[in-house]
DNA sequence: CTTTCTTTTTAGAATGATTATAAACTATAT
DNA sequence: ATATAGTTTATAATCATTCTAAAAAGAAAG
């Protein structure tokens, strides 16, 4: 299942501009983590290319993030990071260097949490481990 | 040692408007989390009171933090929240109804992270659960 | 209690990421 | 081909936050 189908298959049209988008994000060997401003930059270094507008791509980043082709992190109140990644997983964010390193779920031990809300169910638990160096 | 001191022993001087905030934010029963903006805007309701800028209270809410009297939190890419609660603890963010909700560390498994970076420290760990409507 | 020095406050302007707008365009179905 | 619903776009608008530089107010010393 190539980009396009994909995209039907979420009720999105595979414009040209989208699947530019696809490629650039996920027609690559690791995930990784961007700020949406960055990505348009990346998209448009390319002199050659059509430019794609700064609202497309912010468009395209929240309906792929809907479909579940992203994940959008809270890491830096500052910052708004995307992630690649879609897989239930977690962050080391070192403060010395402002790098974002992922790590894996099954590289934590299970977390128990003992205190229950009334009415509530849990949908996701998230760790984040600030780093410093030594 | 009143806020006075406290602020003094910190490198501040105890100003009309510090105290006022200081006031607001640490003279409560419990430990609340708050937006920048909104506190700007208790502080600022009360009609008799001089108003306290908002230049002022951004400037005093990052002296806070930087003290360690207030903790910036990392919930919500596009708020940003502060907590007068500064002790080792964890948060549950609902969903539905956009509430969040403190998770002391005692009602947490201790947890283990296995991979370690290179080089660095731990400086701490934050969990959040992320809870919606059974 | 005045002077001096430094810190703090302030109003208002500036910033910067993000979102809204509404017109032009395009993929898709008929 | 045509219709129509979904998309893209440039540009303006938003909004929390930060910056600026001048005025005000603590603190320390005489």
């Amino acid at each position: 299942m190539d980009f396009a189908d994909k995209l039907r298959a979420s009720g999105l049209r595979p414009t040209k501009q989208r699947l530019r988008i696809c490629k650039t994000l996920f027609d690559r060997d690791k995930t990784f983590h961007f700020l949406v401003k960055d990505l348009v930059e990346t998209l448009n270094e390319k002199t050659e290319d059509q430019k794609i507008s700064v609202a497309t791509v912010y468009n395209t980043v929240h309906a792929f993030k809907k479909s579940g082709y992203l994940k959008q992190l809270n890491i830096d109140p500052n910052h708004n990071y995307f992630d690649t990644n879609i897989s239930h997983h977690h962050h080391f964010f070192d403060e010395s260097t402002k790098e974002l390193i992922d790590l894996n779920n099954d590289q934590v031990e299970k977390i128990e949490i003992k205190k229950t809300l009334p009415g509530k169910t849990i949908s996701s638990v998230e760790i984040l481990v600030k780093v410093e160096n030594k």
